[in-house]
RNA sequence: GCGCCUGUAGCUCAACUGGAUAGAGCAACGGCCUUCUAAGCCGUAGGUCAGGGGUUCGAGUCCCUUCAGGCGCACCA
């Protein structure tokens, strides 16, 4: 709609710059869309803008826009408002035209093709595999399956992947867990089980599929096992555990243990987020990474650019040359290598595979990561400009006004399952999506549940399920219905019906500022205005009437709110249903 | 102490990146069902945009500062 006055605009604009009157024309043109009806349908601020460079008052530059303004069939009406607004005021037939797009594009309406199929990853959850998803994670997968289709939706080639970290040593205090798991249902653990090892009923369950797959052969290795608590350092004594365990075992052995708790936690995780609608393209194992020799040569590229250097038998990356606050470390003093290391080879393999644009997300209490990758990837002669990060705020969960703990290892916490089952995919998705991701949230348990009742999501589906309940009383009724591009859309006067057309204009705005933005929410925010609108219109006018291009003409509008209603929940994962 | 994020109606959050009289949803109060689903609609009330300075035609939005809260400042991940 912003096009039957974009392009006149653009004409006037030309016509006075040739004329001298004013210099330049800026590059986007902006048009708002007046909060106060009597401003008009949309209005500019350009006279304001390009006063001071013209040297001319504002009201006077509007009159000049307005006197160079092509005639046009769909501006009815100019007005210079304010300090130099200029106002316009639309024909009907121009918001008309939104519907006979939504005929047209049908589930692609609102899609645009500004990505221009450029290549951009999108990586997200990556919770490490020790333990199932809980509701922090979930807003996490919510918000990026969101993001990810709404990019998609503005035409870029998006690929979704699942950082997997599968080495490294919290991997190998599942494993020590799953052992002493193991010993304790047969009755051999001599102590009682450690706080700082994953306490979750989970482990348990792993450790009795072990002994059904393996049965005694691992017990051998409690012999000589070091005495837990009677160890001063807890770590500590978890790390003995777990050389000890490397050492008895074997290497096989022991694959075989760590891959019991790894491959169950896993193929846990993927199904619940594939049940959350979730998709991936892939899943990138940071043991394949290490084992690929990928760290080892993103290490030495940065070693032979020059910077690093070794202190205190540790190899150090020299990142505050590139703006981060301090030195880090890359390889440990025992040889064996930070995580920092690994992520850097894994953000140098990202950009290696031909991504142009990588979006990482985090919970936000890693925004201190932010500059020291950034930094490797500047020292590796990257462009950091392609990595975008964004920080999303675990939610801090409450039971009524109780504060609920969320610590992995001592399995408190409320699973990202638990919550489906309890609210619902849709409701989940939906409630997940409707804030800021850099928005602190408190989470209240209770009233999420308690929204299975009064979900905003249902609002929205409702609207959605009243045309298809109008559409089936109308065949009841034997009135006819009408076909693609039949209908009359003159009948269409009423300023109500106008109201709800300019809502629908709205949805490809609002998918571009998403995507631009990062920001699902706006989709969430546009779809209760749309429903809203559509509610208050079915209220005020009765569609199923007995003259027939009235009817036919209702009915079209209607079925074009239900199309862009279900384009825009399909962005969000949440379900359309045309029966509630 | 330093850095990042946040502060808007009783609560939870928006505000098209500087526009006109700051908006929704819950909660509260008052209305609307013999007519297409009342999971809905209409109306009322609710605000020093944390405080203070500045920038300009114009500030919730940008700059400075104070206050309050969250997170981070490992040879953890």
């Amino acid at each position: 709609m912003k096009a039957f006055v974009l392009q006149p605009l653009q004409a006037a604009l030309e016509n006075l710059r040739r004329e001298g009157i004013i210099p330049e024309i800026p590059e986007n043109l902006e048009l708002d869309r007046p909060k106060q009806q009597e401003h008009g349908d949309l209005a500019s601020n350009i006279a304001l803008l390009l006063a001071k460079k013209a040297g001319r008052k504002p009201r006077d530059l509007a009159a000049a826009i307005i006197a160079a303004l092509p005639a046009s069939d769909w501006i009815v009406r100019t007005e210079i408002a304010g300090p130099g607004f200029i106002n316009f005021f639309l024909a009907p037939a121009a918001f008309h035209g939104v519907i006979a797009k939504i005929q047209a594009e049908k589930n692609q309406f609102g899609a645009n093709q500004q990505g221009g199929q450029q290549k951009l990853q999108l990586e997200f959850v990556s919770a490490n595999p020790t333990g199932p998803l809980h509701v922090g994670h979930g807003r996490g997968a919510a918000y990026g399956a969101s993001l990810a289709n709404i990019l998609r939706f503005n035409g870029y080639d998006v690929f979704c992947e699942y950082y997997v970290n599968d080495a490294g040593r919290q991997m190998d205090i599942l494993a020590a867990s799953v052992f002493m798991r193991y010993l304790e249902a047969a009755g051999l653990l001599p102590w009682a089980f450690p706080d700082n090892s994953y306490r979750g009923d989970y482990v348990r369950e792993i450790a009795a599929e072990l002994r059904t797959q393996v049965g005694e052969a691992l017990q051998h290795a409690r012999s000589e096992m070091p005495d837990l608590p009677a160890m001063e350092d807890p770590d500590a004594a978890i790390d003995a555990l777990i050389a000890h365990l490397k050492e008895r075992l074997g290497k096989d052995d022991y694959q075989i243990l760590h891959s019991a708790g790894l491959d169950s936690i896993l193929s846990d995780i993927r199904a619940d987020l594939e049940q959350f609608g979730v998709h991936y393209q892939n899943w990138y194992s940071e043991r394949q990474l290490v084992d690929s020799g990928a760290v080892d040569r993103a290490v030495a590229a940065l070693e032979s650019a020059g910077h690093c250097y070794l202190q205190e038998g540790a190899l150090w990356f020299k990142s505050t040359a590139f703006g981060d606050d301090k030195d880090r470390v890359i390889r440990r003093e025992n040889g064996a290598y930070t995580y920092f290391a690994s992520d850097i080879a894994y953000h140098a393999e990202k950009f290696a595979r031909g991504f142009t644009r990588v979006i990482d997300m985090w919970g936000a209490d890693h925004h201190g990561y932010v500059p020291r990758v950034r930094a490797a990837l500047q020292a590796l002669g990257l462009n950091d400009d392609q990595l975008e990060v964004v920080l999303v705020q675990f939610a801090i969960l409450y039971r009524g006004t109780e504060k609920v703990s969320m610590s992995t290892r001592a399995g408190e916490f409320v699973t990202l399952r638990e919550l489906r089952e309890e609210v619902g995919n849709d409701a989940a998705r939906f409630f997940y999506v409707l804030r800021r991701a850099d928005q602190h949230l408190d989470f209240d348990l209770d009233l999420a549940k308690k929204h299975s009742e009064e979900n905003p999501v249902f609002y929205i589906q409702y609207a959605h399920a009243r045309v298809y309940s109008m559409l089936r009383q109308a065949a009841e009724k034997g009135l006819s219905l009408p076909a693609d591009h039949e209908a009359d859309l003159e009948c269409l006067q009423d300023p109500r019906e106008l109201a709800l057309t300019d809502v629908l204009w709205r949805f490809p705005e609002v998918v571009q500022s998403a995507a631009r933005d990062r920001e699902p929410h706006q989709i969430a925010f546009y779809l209760r205005d749309l429903a809203a609108s559509f509610h208050t219109y079915y209220n005020s006018t009765r569609i199923l009437v007995e003259e027939t291009p009235l009817r036919h003409a209702r009915l079209i509008l209607c079925k074009g709110v239900a199309q862009t209603i279900a384009n825009g929940l399909r962005l969000l994962g949440v379900a359309a249903p045309e029966q509630m």
